[in-house]
Formats: C-alpha cells, structure tokens, sequence
DNA sequence: CATACTCATGTAATCGATTGCAGCAATCGA
DNA sequence: TCGATTGCTGCAATCGATTACATGAGTATG
C-alpha cells in the first residue's frame, strides 16, 4: 500500500506538506504543489480513509437500516437517500433487519461501531433499548415511517389517514358495505396508525368494522396469503378488502390468481381491493389496483436532509407528508349497484 | 466517548489487558476478566472500529456496487450478497451506478479508499481503467452477471443460452415465425450474449432475425416502452417478442396496458411476450407472463463466497450457473395454429 | 536449592493521516 | 539596518486499538 510517506519522499518533503496540498488546505509554493501532485499520481497513491477518519473524527458515512430490503418500498427509500447522502458527499451503508429485532440491532451496534456520522433507522418494532441509548448518547439519528417509543430522535412520517379515509368514502359511495382489512403486526407503528384511520374511517360511515374482518400480517407476501384465506372463508365474506402493505397485497393476489385460475372459487369480479405502496405493476392488473401512494423519495429525501442538519448540529422538527389515493379499476362501481 | 483507555483506567489494568480480554484473546486470570468486564459494561463501551481497522488493516466490510438498485435484480442480489456477508461476520456498502460509468468509477474509488477487504461489482459498461487497476494492484474483486474486458477477476454469470433456446423452440413449436427481440445497450456484456443466443436459437430453426426485430434499449423501464411502440409500428409487426430485462418488461407491458385500454390499437390476445427476470408479479398478470428465470441468489451467493475465498488468499475459478425457462400463458399455443 | 520455564500483565511502538506549534526566510516599515 | 510581520515548511503529537517484547512472579525439574 502507497501511503503519504510514500509520496513524501518522492517529492521530497514532510508529509504535512503533502497532506496539506492534498487537502487543497493552506498556502503552498506552487513548486511545492506540482511536486506533491505530480509524485502522488505517479506512485497511484490513494488516501487510506480509516486512518483521516481516526484523526478527524468523522467518516462522511452515514449509516441506513431499513426493516426488509425486498420491500420495494424501502428499496426506493433506500435509494433516495443514497442518492440525496451523494450530493452531499456521504456514502451509505445499508443493514437489512429482516423485519427482526436483534437483528436490527446488529446493524446499528455495527454502524456506531464503525463511527458512521449519523444513522437513518426505520424501527422493526416500536421499542429498542439500543436505539434509546444511542439517541441518548446524542448520536445522531432519524427515524423514518414508523415510530419508536422513547427514543428521542427527530422522525418523518408518510401520513396517510386521510388518504385512507377517502378510499374508504368512495368505497362506501360505490356500494361496499362489508369492508376489511389487512394489516401488520401490532406493534409496528404504521399497522396501528393505518388500522385506526380505516376504523375511524368506516364508521364515520355509519358502518362497522367487526373483529373478524380485520387480520394482521406481518408485512410479508406469506401472511397476505393467509389472511386472505381468512376472509374469504367467513360466513359473510367483505366485498371490499384494504391491503395496509404492499408486500402482503402481492400475497393476496396471488391466492386470488390461482383460485381464479382453478376455477376453484369464483371471486365476484366486483369485489373490491385496495393496497398502500403503490407499486410499479399494480396498473397492470386487470382490474388494475387502486392504492394509496406514499411519498418515498421525499421520506428518503427529508430523512437524509435531517440527518446532514442534525450532524450540522442543528435542532430538526419532525415531518409529516401527506399519502395520495390512486383510483384505478378494482374500486370501480360495483356492476349490480 | 468511551475509549480503551478509560476501561483501563476503571479497571485499574493495562489497555493492552483490556483489549486482551475483550478480543478473548490470551490466558487471563479470571480475576482480570472480571474486572475489565465489569468496568467495559459499566462504562457501556463500544469499540473503535476505524481504530481497530487502521491496526489490523482488516474492516471485514466488503463493498458491493450495482448497476441499478431499483431493479428487482439487483436488489435481490444485494440481498443475498448481504446474507452471505453476515453469516461471515462481514458488513455490505452498497453503491448505486445507475447505468453510468462515472457513478460506477465513482463508488469503487471510494470504497478502496474506505479499505474494504474486497469488491463486488455489476459492470455497468464493459470496460473500466480504474477497475482493471484494481484488480491489477490485487485487490479482492469479484465479478457479477456482467463481464469486463481486461479486467483479470473471477467472475459468476447466470447462463441463459440453454433457456433462451428452449423458449425460441416453444415459440416455433406454437406457430410463431416473426420473432422479435429487445435487449440492452451493446456494451452491456450480457445484452450481447442474450442476443447472440436468441439469434442462434432463430437461425437453428430456420427463421430469420432481420434488424428491425432487434432492438436495443438501456435497461430502463422508459426505452422497452419506446421500443415495442417501434416494433408494433413495423409493416410486419412481430408475433413474439423477447425482451431481455425486467424494467424494460415492465415499461412495454405499461404501453400494452394502456393501448387495451383505450382501445387505440387491439393487441391481438394471441401474440407472445416473455422475460428475463421472473418477477414475483408476472404470474398475477393476464395472461401470466413467460420468463427466463435468473438464479439471483445463487448469483449473489457464490459472489459472496468466491469473495471470501479470495480474501482467504485462495484461486476461484469464474462460474457459470444456468438459467431456467418458466412457461406460462402469455406464450399458449396461438388460437388459430 | 538453583535453573528453567510458564503464565499473566505492563510498556511502548505501530497503523496512516492531520494539525498545532515552531522555525526559518523573505519582505516591509521606520 | 533592525525588529516585526507574513508566508511557507517541517517536527512531532495525536486519534484508539492491537501486539511484540519485556518483566516479574510462580512453578516445575534435576
């Protein structure tokens, strides 16, 4: 390996000089200049980063742990925040929870292990005594999508209750009387959130929402599945089934492709169903889906922009966006209505 | 923070004690162990890994820089890298190149720069100095699905000639004759090799591949869009096509969608289309969508493994690792054969 | 009992880059 | 001409952990 000494004694001089010439810092003779520059490339030499971030104390490398990297969801918000980290010259190192607490934590205990300058979490689940602490310990970090219980840290939020309560308006007024839901574990902040903005939602209506007609997932296409199973073997099957991820929906579609396909079960073609995430294919489904669109890059976005002003030292408030309903097909008027 | 120094000085001993005990390293009297224990936990230190890492120059952090992040692909190749990692102990940077070259360039320097044990890249283009560099200076490099001219890594390629084989006979064998192809950028070492065995393929069984039937996209949803809107415009418009990435699927299944819906132009229903990159959707569509399905974890995987192999200081030979054909509706025998 | 050997622990050098401080030369003002 | 100021450069400490080597105590062997 090249180091600075290397290049020091090529253009013979201390490495201060050669470090401060690099770092385009203070005055240096032009003589000076030339020589460092020309024997660095000369000898390919390439500063070691660990050993900057050893002195300076800072890495440029924030860290991101997001709670399932096969969610397309959380691929683009990864996305957007590399992208937004890039422009403002950090890198990003991205953990993949799996949707499981320890986990989550291995990639966090790793993160503040590597000295990244800050850390952008979305909570697998809605407590952990690790990110309490490293909030505590003012490190620095965001929150994004769900909340966590006691940990002090700034969040931004896709907010989509009236989203919701509008699909859930329209699929009043177009005939559904027997609404359900699918959502996610209870203890994930966004599961409770969506299904109290859907329960609100239906019975502002004058409906309502029994227990049998709401099921939780755990986020994945498996559960979807499952819980569509569910409720499609109910006395009084819904005619109308909210999908609060997207994951779960692919899941749901599945089943209903294939009973479909077996001639097994007919699904009455005007039974409704809706997901959030509004996914790239969903308009390429006959009926093509209805969903609510959350704002991914600008959660990615802003939750980056914290980030860079909380390492900038400065205070950040939480954010809020708005979700946007997505009318397509499968909420379309039922045909005997 | 919390260093070596401050454990030491708690626990009354030496930091190379601490350091011992807490690498578990030599014999040490349980008295110590104790001792240092008790004061690291009190403490609640966290050690150093820049620290530790400009040392033993070892980060146990691979670098790993694909071509597109949002392509399903890759993601669940970065998935499986990541797994792998994990289980070794080691943590994944993930870089983003976007299809462009400089990106790519961009997010190798910086990784070597950030000293990570070893490299995994996704060529965006077929040809890169600073690779071959790379490469040449023996750094760990590990090729994936793409390859690079001059550039003397091991490399791991899904082979599809066999299953772009099978299906071009399929095709033939349910009655179609005007065969049309729609793979990537020229450079893209694998947009060539799917052309030259579909070409092959043709050819064997006795029809043409004239060049209005080929075209070339990026990889991006927007150009297999534009280019089925070519083919459909062509005096013999193609009776199958072939399209040789997922988001370029995506993009023509869009315009497909659209054009059924507004009744501009009838697709006929019996007119084939298939893809590399079974995604987890194509069967939800109607009709289900034919694929070349890519073993991505494999990919990822062995990528993974052949890495540590060479961190290991061991020779791996490049792999190849086949892909398969999933037939499904949207290539049926045609209504009228 | 003396010598050798083992084992636990401390001392200090080391990794590569950055940076406060000091030294030296050139320039300036009086 | 001399002291002061400014500008450029080098010396050496420093970041936090690891580790070769030294040291000293305790144990075994002849």
């Amino acid at each position: 390996m090249v180091t600075i000494k290397d290049v020091a004694r090529m253009a013979q001089v201390s490495t201060a000089s050669v470090s401060r010439v690099l770092a385009g810092h203070a005055n240096s003779s032009d003589q000076m200049r030339e020589r460092v520059l020309a024997a660095a490339s000369s000898l390919n030499f390439r500063p070691n980063a660990v050993a900057r971030s050893l002195r300076t104390t800072g890495t440029r490398t924030v860290g991101l742990v997001v709670s399932d990297l096969m969610n397309p969801f959380f691929t683009e918000l990864a996305r957007a925040v590399e992208d937004t980290a890039r422009h403002a010259g950090y890198s990003v190192i991205v953990g993949n929870a799996d949707e499981d607490a320890d986990q989550q934590d291995h990639y966090v205990r790793i993160l503040l292990e590597r000295q990244v300058d800050g850390l952008i979490v979305v909570p697998t689940i809605a407590t952990s005594p690790l990110l309490r602490e490293a909030a505590a310990n003012n490190h620095n970090l965001v929150l994004v999508d769900r909340p966590a219980q006691d940990v002090r840290a700034p969040i931004v939020l896709a907010d989509g209750t009236a989203a919701i309560g509008e699909l859930v308006d329209h699929l009043v007024r177009t005939g559904r009387r027997d609404l359900a839901i699918m959502t996610g574990r209870d203890q994930a902040g966004t599961s409770r959130t969506r299904l109290d903005a859907f329960r609100a939602a239906v019975i502002r209506n004058g409906l309502s929402l029994p227990a049998s007609r709401i099921r939780h997932g755990d986020f994945r296409a498996g559960s979807g599945r499952a819980a569509l199973a569910e409720l499609l073997a109910l006395d009084v099957a819904p005619d109308a089934v909210f999908i609060a991820n997207g994951p779960m929906a692919l899941g749901a579609l599945e089943l209903l492709a294939e009973r479909r396909a077996g001639g097994e079960v007919q699904i009455p073609a005007d039974r409704a169903r809706a997901g959030v995430d509004d996914l790239a294919w969903f308009p390429l489904l006959r009926p093509s889906l209805t969903a609510i669109q959350q704002p991914i890059r600008r959660l990615g976005e802003r939750a980056m922009q914290m980030l860079l002003a909380r390492i900038a030292g400065e205070d950040v408030p939480d954010e809020r966006i708005e979700c946007r309903l997505v009318l397509r097909d499968s909420t379309e008027r039922r045909s005997n209505a």
